[in-house]
Order: C-alpha cells, then sequence, then structure tokens
DNA sequence: CACGAGACCTGTTCGC
DNA sequence: TGCGAACAGGTCTCGT
C-alpha cells in the first residue's frame, strides 16, 4: 500500500482528525500491547512498552515513506511496507484479526498497528537519524533542483527503475509513482542513470513531483483489501494496466519484470535505451 | 559497484 | 468446485 502519497495521506488524518476520531497530536499513551513481536524493530518490545507508558504525542510527521510521532524526547516511528496501515479505534471495539501492535490513549481511542504481512515495523528511538540518516532527499525539498538531481543521477550507473525505488537515492517512491513518473517523463525504466540528459533529468523530477501531488491530492492509491481512502488507482496511466492502451499514444502498456517488481510502460512513449 | 535471487509473510486472484 | 501457482504498494542480505 504505503508509498509516500499514501503515508502522508494517513499522517494528515492522524494529525487532523477525521469523522471518526479526533486528531492524535496531544493524545496521551496508557498502554501498549504487542501482538507480533517482530513488528517492534527497537527497542526489545518489554522496553517498548515501559517506555512507551505516559508519552504523549506531540508532532505527527512524514519523512520518506515513515511515520514520524515526536513524543516527549523520544521518536517513534512506522514503516508501513507492503501491507501496514494506521487505525484509529474507539476502545469499545474488538481488536481486529492482524493487529500487530495496538496503543491505548487515555482519550479512550487505540491507534493500532494492522498489517497482515507482517513486513511492517516500528521503532522506538531516543535518535531517529539511526534508521532515518540514511535516507536520501525528500522529492519536494527545494535544495532538490534539477541540478543537483542531474548530478546525482551522472554520479552512478544504475537502472532508473531500480535507482529510483532506492530510498537513499529519493525518499518515498515505491513501484506505483515510479512507473507512473517514468511514464510522464518518456524514459524507459532500464535507461542507465548515467545516460541522462539534464533536460531529461530536469522533466523527470519534474515528473516525480506532478505524480506525487496528484497522488497526495487524491489521498493516495486503494487498492485490493489494502488501505482505503484515496483513489488514485483510478487514474493510473501505466501501473497495473498492461495491454490497456497508452493514455498518449493508444499503444498497449507492457509489463515486464525489473529487479523483482513488476514494471510498466509504454514501448512507444518510453522507448528501450 | 551493480544486479539477481532468496527471505520475510498472508491473502487474493488466476489458470487449469 | 478445487487446487496450486503467481502475484501484491517494501526492504534486507547474500552471492556473483
Amino acid at each position: 500500500m504505503p508509498e509516500l502519497p499514501e503515508v502522508e495521506s494517513i499522517a494528515n488524518r492522524l494529525r487532523m482528525g477525521s469523522d471518526l476520531h479526533p486528531s492524535l497530536v496531544g493524545a496521551r499513551i496508557l498502554s501498549v500491547q504487542v501482538y507480533w513481536q517482530r513488528s517492534v524493530a527497537k527497542p526489545l518490545s518489554e522496553s517498548f512498552i515501559e517506555e512507551l507508558k505516559g508519552q504523549t504525542i506531540r508532532r505527527i510527521g512524514r519523512r520518506g515513506k515513515f511515520l514520524v510521532f515526536d513524543l516527549d524526547g523520544l521518536t517513534l516511528l512506522f514503516h508501513l511496507r507492503m501491507s501496514g496501515d494506521l487505525w484509529v479505534e474507539s476502545m469499545a471495539q474488538a481488536v481486529a484479526p492482524h493487529s500487530r501492535v495496538c496503543f491505548e490513549l487515555a482519550s479512550n481511542y487505540r491507534l493500532t498497528f494492522h498489517d497482515p504481512r507482517k513486513f511492517g515495523r516500528v521503532w522506538l528511538l531516543e535518535d531517529a537519524d539511526e534508521v532515518l540518516g540514511e535516507l536520501g532527499p525528500e522529492p519536494f525539498d527545494p535544495q532538490l533542483t534539477a541540478e543537483v538531481f542531474f548530478q546525482r543521477l551522472s554520479r552512478v550507473r544504475r537502472q532508473l527503475k531500480p535507482l529510483l525505488l532506492d530510498q537513499r537515492f529519493i525518499a518515498g517512491l515505491g513501484n506505483i509513482y515510479t512507473d507512473e513518473a517514468l511514464h510522464c517523463a518518456g524514459l524507459h525504466p532500464l535507461t542507465r542513470s548515467d545516460q541522462i540528459r539534464p533536460d531529461q533529468a530536469e522533466r523527470l523530477l519534474g515528473c516525480i513531483r506532478a505524480v506525487l501531488e496528484e497522488g497526495i491530492r487524491r489521498n493516495g492509491a486503494s487498492i485490493d483489501w489494502v488501505y482505503r481512502g484515496g483513489d488514485f488507482q483510478n487514474y493510473f496511466r501505466v501501473y497495473k494496466r498492461s495491454g490497456l492502451p497508452c493514455p498518449n499514444c493508444g499503444m498497449p502498456i507492457q509489463r515486464i519484470t525489473v529487479g523483482q517488481r513488476g514494471t510498466h510502460f509504454c514501448p512507444a512513449c518510453q522507448p528501450a535505451p
């Protein structure tokens, strides 16, 4: 489910509240239940539970695909990986199947880390950089100019698709938005990064920002049974559209596998390198 | 350094 | 209908 726009949408909802629950900013944590030990990456779950007692959520943000909860001198981080989600439920509700970690709040609500596939992780850290430190730039960082982006592309010789998925190169892109951005930019996913011209780099950066912006505007994409809320899935141009016509030229969208990931592109608009 | 394969997991969908 | 294979929004580790 979660790439930058989905995580941003979840962070916004938790921060602002919704018709179903109040904002979590200012909420105090009474107790924590861990139902799947490996979901807690750090520290050991006993300390995790103990240290969280009495902490208050001061701020809710996002960095790359991480949700960042600033507490009282500690930082709570979530990575949702493939199937994770954060739910706010009334304490009266039964704990749902696939709930991995539950946080009971003083407001009589419960924050649930729900994650069927168990790939997601949560950290409680004194220094968030221990986990976030290696991340590449935020796509919307004004410091990330077309010039800087071109230099970063040129410094390595890698296929564009796996490179854009590398969170150390740029933070927040996943399989959907990478395919959409490459299609928007007219670049084949297997193009080598050091073969890119400055004007193509500028176009690609603009497209990355455009597709992420659209994703955020539509509150992310909701596919299958994981995560509901957004409707960007109705506006995909290439992702999961193999065989269907390219919205630009009508050519059937093609699907290949790149670095173990399904990769969708238009053979006409994105000519092979 | 760059890439591919396997691991970690459960659930859904597709083909026979 | 039933069953196995393929596939899924991510990332880590290992071998070449």
